[in-house]
DNA sequence: GCAAGGTC
């Protein structure tokens, strides 16, 4: 008696794939509820028992989560109730088709046989797939086939040998995306209501101005700021080092110092002028070995977007787009692959062969099936494996498509080479070495002669340069032909580039293969960062005053161990070490104390976002100009805590009272043009903390002051100083920022202070009571007259 | 309107 058999794919490539190599061809396709995911129908033989097989798909994930009605309103509720809001799993709108197919085919079969990718997220979607059919019919018997590749052997034995599914792997993303869910809903609705009615924001008038917080999004911003601090913070430093060249009747041979370079002028200088008065070079060593450049391991997803970017400038997100759709049209494999190693049993010759016909690289692939040539090597093994899917290599032959876009055409271009680079023998060179010594210091010089480039023939995208040095010989004595002491300086490290990205992404573990390049869009669509020609990241002064107000808070949660905290739990949970309620509860718990808490020390972020948006202004109209020192120090600086604060003038003659850690600190208290003198005085401040703050003199002009104030004033920039605030104030010159602001955030930061205190409620800062009519239980009003500063 | 993860 044959059984009916339901088995699921993760997506309708697959299934056709399965029921092709199960079927040997041979099975009947039609239509579902679902447009892309058809219906196969095939006889089968499973442990003797024959099987009457439908073959169908889901497109990934089946099902969402979200939080219960009310909790998807933003002003209904707090955002700190985020954290234990009942949530509910549900199938979206554009799947109801799949589910309505999997439903119809579940009540006529008995076997359910889940062919979900063998990884995490593949054991999760089965486990939505047996949600949805046992509700139909509780009697299926539930089997998992675990295969790693779509090849006949790997197929067959699957469906020969079927398991149970594994739930701690499925129970490991729930929590993932329970954990992904509140904290990103929470902390995203926090900011966003906090800072987007305070500030202008960097948006146009029809864009949603949503300051997201994610898991993988904030780490990912925290490289690009964290590079881009230490590329101000990098202080040049200027080295000198010693250049010989020597040039014989057909070559020359540069030399370098074997010290490298020395900071230390004087003692450069001394050592060259010894090389300079007895310049005869001895050779004292002469080496030479054969050299190998290997071809690169097969092409996972990760490194076709790192040498997309590299070798066709291409960013991610656009990489991956053209991926997709070569995918889809048949002419590549699957693009989201963690795997770098070619199974054993793939046929390798064949798909070598197909390429044989290209007008270009052609014949390089005759020459690579040809064993008189040589050139032929089994590829490496990256060492990587995510058992769903192979390495990208090209499934189709094409010379071009007409429809293909220029970046189509990069991409199989790319995807071809490296597939033929793969397969192909190292190149192999000769580097010679040959040392000498000046007047006892040590030069070297190195050659190289590329005796076979074979991979290099077909990978355009790398080069091996040749440099051939003249025949030295052991004891050879010659004078040189220069003898320099060059100078040079220490550069910063360049900002990140998208393939150094992704390496960071894929190294801390922040996202997949398959959302690393959304993780990076989304700090552009954020405005969080942008992107210039070289594909280089630069924080914009939004993202970096987001980092530097949760640094300051003291939370860490724009680096990526948050994250790996999160993946190691979940780790556990799905090797069955740890259950998924305890992880939930533990790191929800966590999490809600530090959001607590950051909404407790919110005027923090307030306080960073005014002083990187006065900036953001100023450097637009491009008025930082050079300030020198005129005073002596006025105060340590609250900010950094490392610098004091010192009086200083700019060119325009303002003074302004900055910290002498700029630029890496951007503290800074301007003072009006109203301002004509002032000195730091040894008088300190009584009220403002931290103490010691000395109080200045100032000389303001008569004629832009109120009369009942003097010309002379000595008084405190902290903030407390009514007079001072007063001035500044009403002379502020428009529109440039000024004392204005400073006022304001140092009145801002007092009423904060004093709220905390009083109250000792986290959520006294809630600014957003002015935008809806009726007001929610957990509110407070925020007597601030609210501000939108028009800079 | 929020996340990240599948995929069309």
């Amino acid at each position: 008696m044959a059984v009916n058999v339901l088995n699921v794919a993760e997506k309708p490539s697959a299934a056709k794939e399965i029921a092709q190599i199960l079927s040997h061809g041979d099975c009947r396709s039609l239509s579902g509820h679902s447009v892309y995911n058809r219906i196969f129908h095939f006889n089968y033989m499973i442990g003797g028992q024959p099987c009457r097989m439908v073959m169908t798909s889901v497109s990934g994930h089946l099902m969402e989560l979200d939080f219960e009605e009310q909790f998807r309103k933003w002003y209904y509720c707090d955002p700190a109730d985020l954290f234990q809001a009942p949530v509910r799993r549900y199938v979206p709108q554009d799947k109801l088709g799949i589910k309505r197919t999997l439903e119809e085919q579940a009540r006529n079969c008995q076997w359910l046989v889940l062919w979900l990718d063998c990884d995490r997220e593949g054991e999760n979607i089965a486990y939505e797939v047996v949600e949805v059919c046992l509700n139909v019919n509780r009697g299926l018997n539930v089997l998992r086939a675990r295969f790693s590749a779509f090849i006949e052997r790997e197929i067959q034995h699957a469906a020969q040998n079927l398991h149970r599914p594994n739930r701690n792997l499925s129970d490991a993303v729930d929590a993932r995306q329970e954990i992904d869910l509140r904290i990103g809903a929470s902390f995203t609705r926090f900011q966003t209501m906090l800072l987007k009615d305070r500030f202008v924001l960097p948006f146009d008038e029809h864009e949603k101005a949503i300051l997201s917080y994610g898991p993988c999004q904030f780490p990912t911003l925290g490289f690009v700021v964290e590079r881009y601090w230490q590329v101000q913070a990098h202080q040049p430093e200027d080295f000198w080092t010693i250049n010989c060249v020597y040039r014989s009747e057909n070559d020359s041979a540069s030399f370098k110092w074997a010290r490298g370079h020395l900071f230390d002028y004087v003692a450069a200088v001394a050592i060259y002028e010894m090389c300079v008065e007895e310049p005869l070079a001895t050779v004292f060593s002469v080496t030479g070995r054969e050299t190998r450049k290997n071809p690169p391991h097969p092409l996972n997803t990760v490194e076709l977007v790192k040498r997309a970017s590299r070798f066709l400038r291409l960013g991610s997100q656009e990489t991956m787009k053209a991926a997709e759709e070569l995918y889809q049209q048949g002419f590549i494999s699957y693009p989201r692959t963690e795997t770098d190693y070619f199974s054993e049993n793939t046929d390798l010759r064949r798909m070598v062969e197909e390429q044989t016909r290209h007008p270009v690289w052609g014949n390089y692939a005759h020459r690579l099936l040809d064993s008189r040539e040589n050139l032929w090597r089994h590829p490496s093994n990256g060492g990587h494996d995510d058992k769903a899917h192979p390495p990208i290599h090209p499934t189709r032959f094409s010379d071009g498509e007409p429809q293909w876009r220029n970046d189509h055409k990069a991409v199989y271009e790319l995807v071809v080479r490296h597939f033929l680079a793969c397969v192909s023998q190292p190149a192999v060179g000769y580097a010679t070495k040959a040392m000498i010594d000046i007047a006892g210091e040590q030069f070297s010089a190195n050659g190289l002669m590329v005796t076979a480039r074979n991979y290099l023939e077909v990978y355009r995208y790398e080069n091996w340069a040749a440099s051939t040095l003249p025949n030295f010989d052991l004891g050879q004595q010659f004078i040189p032909t220069r003898l320099t002491l060059d100078a040079g300086r220490t550069q910063p490290p360049p900002l990140l580039s998208e393939a150094d990205l992704i390496a960071l992404m894929d190294k801390e573990g922040i996202g997949t293969d398959a959302t690393m390049h959304d993780h990076i869009k989304k700090l552009l669509d954020r405005r969080y960062a942008t992107k210039d020609a070289q594909t280089r990241f630069c924080p914009t002064n939004l993202g970096e005053a987001l980092v530097m107000g949760y640094d300051t808070m003291g939370y860490e949660l724009w680096k990526p161990h948050l994250r790996s905290i999160m993946e190691r739990d979940m780790k556990a949970v799905g090797d069955g070490i740890k259950v998924k309620e305890n992880v939930l509860e533990t790191c929800l718990q966590q999490m809600k104390t530090c959001f607590l808490d950051v909404g407790f020390k919110a005027f923090q972020l307030l306080l960073y976002f005014l002083i990187f948006l006065i900036f953001s202004r100023l450097e637009s109209q491009n008025q930082v100009p050079e300030a020198v020192q005129v005073g002596g120090i006025v105060r340590r600086c609250p900010m950094c805590r490392e610098a004091d604060m010192v009086l200083k003038r700019r060119p325009d003659s303002k003074f302004m009272v900055g910290c002498r850690n700029f630029p890496q600190c951007k503290n800074v208290v301007w003072l009006p043009s109203v301002v004509m003198e002032a000195t730091v005085t040894t008088h300190t401040c009584n009220s403002c903390i931290p103490a010691p703050v000395y109080k200045i003199d100032f000389k303001f002009k008569r004629a832009e002051i109120p009369p009942q104030y003097s010309i002379y004033h000595t008084g405190c920039v902290g903030g407390c100083d009514i007079v001072l605030n007063d001035i500044m104030n009403i002379y502020r010159a428009p529109p440039a920022p000024s004392g204005s602001n400073f006022a304001f955030l140092a009145r801002l930061t007092e009423t904060l202070c004093r709220e905390r205190t009083s109250t000792g409620s986290s959520f006294w800062t809630w600014p957003w009571c002015c935008l809806s009519k009726t007001r929610p239980p957990w509110w407070r009003c925020w007597e601030i007259p609210k501000p939108k500063p028009a800079w």
